[in-house]
DNA sequence: AGCACGCCGACT
DNA sequence: GTCGGCGTGCTC
C-alpha cells in the first residue's frame, strides 16, 4: 500500500510513501503520520491512499500518532476547497485545521462543563431583561438558505442574533464570527447577559489551553456558543446548530498574510451548505459580494426597519468642500462647528485619513517635494530635528531653493493625524486635544471624560462604534483621500466607514457629522447624507460591472519582487503576454508601500482560474531573481 | 519551510 | 590559509 502525504510547510506538493503492513489499518486520508523527509522525520498528513506509485525510491511512513481523525467530517473537503479557491499549501491548510496544541485529544473523554474562558455572568435581575422575540429568529433558524439581516445601525440585528443563538444552542453548537478581538469581547459580553452557560471566546489572544477545550467541545458537538474572529471559521463542527457573521462587510474576514489564505464569509457559506446548517449575516453596509449573492438568490435578505425610537434617529450630516488656499486648515463651517461644540465641552472626533508617516519637506508654493541632492531620496526630519535623506542618510540643507518654482519656501509637511494635531492645537488652544493613532487610547480618553477633541484614524472609529461611545460631533477631515487608493473597493470602504460613523451618533441627542469632500454630488456622499446605503451600493455595483471587477469577475493578484523594478516589470509583462488569451489583465502596477529593499509590482488577472495560472507560471520559466506571489480574491493593494 | 551544498570576502 | 555570507535546490 502507498499513500500521498503533505507537510506543514509552504510547499504545495504531495509526496509518495510506502505504508508498512503494521500501519495499514490506521493509515487513511486525513490522518497525521510521521515520515522521513529529507534529513529529518516530519509530521505529515495523508491525502490519499492507493496501491501503486510512480516514484521509484520510496520511504516508509513510521508512525500514525493519533487514534482517530482530528477534525469533523466536512473539514477535509473544506481544505481542498480552500486550496482550490485561494491557493497556498494544502499541507498548511490541513494542519491549520488540526492545531498545534492537538496531540491526541480525539478520543479523550469530553471535558467538564466549564470550558474556554467563561465570562462573568450577570445577576438574575439583569439576565431577566427581555431580549428580542421576533419572527426573524425563526426565519433565520428555519431558512433553507443563508440569510442576510440588513438594517441600519441599532435596528436590532444583534438582539435577533442573540435570541437565535440561545435558541439554537439547545440543539448543538453555535458559531458566531466577528471582525476583530474587541468586537469579540464586546459581543460575547452582550450575549453572556442572556445565556446561562459560559460563552466560549476564540481569537488569537486566547491561551492555548482554553482553545484546546473549545476545540474539543466543538469536535464533540456540544451545545455551546462560540464567539470568535475569522480563524474560528475553521473550527470543527460536529453538530452545528447555527453559524453567523457579524459586520459581514468587514475586510478583516479575509486572511491575506499568514497561510492559510481564506475568506471567512466564503468558508461559512460553504460549510453551512455542506453541513446543512442555518447561517446568518449581519450588516448595515453589506459588501457588494453579499448583495450579489442576494440578487442571485443564494442568500435571502431580511430588511429591518429604521429604529425611530432612538435619542437621535436622524443625525444631521453636513458636507463641505476642502479649504482652498494655504491659510485655512479647516473649512469655515467645520471651524465654526468645532468651536461651538468645544465651547460646550462636547466630545468631538476628528477623523484624519491616515496615520501619516514621517513629515516630508515640501514647497509651499508649488507642492514640489524636496529631494536628496545625492540620491534623489526623500528627506525628512529625524528624531533630532535634522533634515536627513531617508534613503542614504545624507544631511540636507533646510534652506533650499525649490527646483521647480525657485521659491525659498520649503516647509515641513506633516501628513494625516500628525498634521491635524498641530493645526487643531493652534486653532483651539483651550481645548483638550488627544491624538490617538492606536485604537484603545480612544476608549480611555472618553472614559476619563478628559479630552474634548480626539484626532483619530478609521481604526479607532471602529472601536468607538463597538463601544457605543458618546460623541457629539464627528468631522471627516478629508473623505476623498481614501478614494485615491488603487483599491477598487475604496468607495465601498469609505461608505462603510461613513455609515458606521453616522450610526455612532444615533444614541446622542443633537450629535452631527461633517464630511469634507470635493465630490459632494457623488452617490456616496448623497447616500450618507440621506441614509440610503443601497443607493450607493447600486451605483457602485454598476461601476463594478462596467469595469469588470468583483463580484462580476474573479480577481487574482500576482506580485513580483526583484532587486530592480525593471526586472520585476519584465517578468510580469512576460506572464501578461502568456496569460493574455485566458482573461483580462491589468498592470503592471507599482506597489505603494516599500516594505523591504526589493522593488515590487503587481498585475491583476481577471477570471483566470488558479489552476490555469499555475500552469502558465510553470511554463514561463521563472527567473530565480524574481519572487512571485499570487493572491486570489485580494483585499490589499499595497 | 528547513537544511545542505557551494562558491567568494575578512579574520584567527 | 579557514569561517561564514546567503543564493540555489531538494525533500517521496
Amino acid at each position: 500500500m502507498y499513500c500521498k502525504i503533505v507537510f506543514d510547510i509552504a510547499l504545495d506538493r504531495e509526496f509518495d510513501y510506502i505504508i508498512p503492513a503494521a500501519l495499514a489499518a490506521a493509515a487513511a486520508p486525513g490522518r497525521r503520520v510521521r515520515a522521513p523527509f529529507g534529513p529529518r522525520a516530519a509530521l505529515g498528513m495523508i491525502t490519499a491512499v492507493s496501491d501503486s506509485s510512480d516514484v521509484k525510491k520510496l520511504k516508509e511512513i513510521t508512525e500514525v500518532p493519533d487514534a482517530a481523525q482530528n477534525f469533523s467530517a466536512d473539514l477535509f473537503d473544506l481544505a481542498h476547497f480552500m486550496h482550490d479557491t485561494w491557493g497556498g499549501s494544502l499541507g498548511q491548510i490541513l494542519f491549520s485545521l488540526v492545531p498545534f496544541f492537538l496531540k491526541d485529544i480525539s478520543l479523550s473523554p469530553r471535558p467538564g462543563r466549564e470550558r474556554g474562558r467563561g465570562l462573568p455572568r450577570r445577576s438574575e435581575a439583569e439576565a431577566g431583561e427581555g431580549y428580542a422575540q421576533k419572527s426573524e429568529i425563526t426565519e433565520i433558524l428555519s431558512s433553507q438558505i443563508p440569510v442576510l439581516l440588513y438594517g441600519p445601525g441599532r435596528s436590532g440585528k444583534r438582539d435577533i442574533l442573540i435570541s437565535a443563538a440561545i435558541t439554537a444552542a439547545q440543539n448543538g453548537t453555535v458559531l458566531i464570527l466577528v471582525p476583530d478581538i474587541l468586537s469579540c469581547e464586546v459581543f460575547a459580553a452582550q450575549l453572556q447577559k442572556y445565556y446561562d452557560k459560559p460563552v466560549s471566546v476564540w481569537h488569537s489572544k486566547i491561551p492555548a489551553a482554553a482553545k484546546k477545550q473549545i476545540f474539543a467541545a466543538a469536535l464533540g458537538g456540544e451545545n455551546m456558543i462560540i464567539v470568535g474572529t475569522r480563524s474560528a471559521a475553521l473550527l470543527p463542527l460536529s453538530k452545528p446548530a447555527l453559524t453567523a457573521c457579524v459586520n459581514e462587510e468587514d475586510a478583516d474576514f479575509k486572511q491575506e498574510e499568514p497561510q492559510p489564505y481564506f475568506h471567512a464569509r466564503d468558508i461559512l457559506l460553504r460549510r453551512a451548505k455542506t453541513l446543512g446548517c442555518p447561517l446568518a449575516f449581519l450588516s448595515q453596509t453589506p459588501s457588494l459580494e453579499m448583495l450579489d449573492l442576494v440578487k442571485r438568490g443564494v442568500v435571502r435578505e431580511i430588511t429591518l426597519p429604521h429604529n425611530a425610537d432612538l435619542q437621535n434617529p436622524y443625525p444631521l450630516v453636513m458636507t463641505t468642500a476642502k479649504a482652498k488656499g494655504k491659510k485655512s486648515f479647516l473649512p469655515d463651517v467645520t471651524f465654526d462647528e468645532i468651536s461651538f461644540a468645544a465651547a460646550q465641552n462636547k466630545n468631538i472626533l476628528l477623523i484624519s485619513a491616515s496615520r501619516g508617516g514621517a513629515p516630508v519637506y515640501e514647497c509651499l508654493n508649488c507642492g514640489c517635494i524636496a529631494r536628496c541632492a545625492k540620491c534623489g531620496g526623500l528627506p525628512a526630519f529625524d528624531e533630532n530635528e535634522k533634515l536627513k535623506c531617508l534613503k542614504c542618510g545624507t544631511l540636507a540643507a533646510e534652506e533650499q531653493k525649490c527646483p521647480k518654482c525657485a521659491n525659498m519656501i520649503f516647509r515641513r509637511k506633516e501628513s494625516g493625524a500628525q498634521r491635524a494635531y498641530g493645526e487643531i492645537k493652534k486653532l483651539f488652544p483651550a481645548a483638550n486635544i488627544l491624538r490617538c493613532d492606536v485604537a484603545p487610547k480612544a476608549r480611555a480618553a472618553f472614559e476619563n471624560g478628559k479630552a474634548n477633541i480626539i484626532i483619530a484614524t478609521r481604526a479607532a472609529l471602529k472601536m468607538l462604534r463597538e463601544e457605543r461611545a458618546k460623541i457629539d460631533l464627528i468631522v471627516f477631515l478629508d473623505a476623498d483621500l481614501e478614494l485615491n487608493s488603487p483599491d477598487f473597493r475604496a468607495a465601498e470602504r469609505s461608505a462603510q466607514i461613513l455609515f458606521a460613523a453616522k450610526s455612532l451618533l444615533l444614541g446622542t441627542p443633537d450629535a452631527k457629522m461633517i464630511i469634507t469632500s470635493d465630490k459632494l454630488d457623488s452617490a456616496l456622499i448623497n447616500a450618507v447624507v440621506h441614509g440610503e446605503y443601497k443607493t450607493f451600493a447600486e451605483e457602485e455595483m454598476q461601476f463594478r460591472q462596467a469595469f469588470n471587477f468583483p463580484p462580476y469577475s474573479a480577481l487574482t493578484r500576482l506580485t513580483a519582487a526583484a532587486k530592480n523594478a525593471a526586472e520585476a516589470e519584465n517578468v510580469l509583462e512576460e506572464i501578461k503576454t502568456a496569460a493574455g488569451n485566458f482573461g483580462e489583465i491589468l498592470g503592471p502596477i507599482p506597489c505603494g508601500k516599500k516594505t523591504d529593499k526589493l522593488k515590487k509590482k503587481y498585475i491583476l488577472l481577471k477570471n483566470i482560474p488558479l489552476k490555469k495560472l499555475r500552469e502558465i507560471l510553470s511554463a514561463a520559466k521563472p527567473r530565480k531573481s524574481v519572487k512571485l506571489k499570487t493572491s486570489a480574491d485580494p483585499y490589499s493593494f499595497f
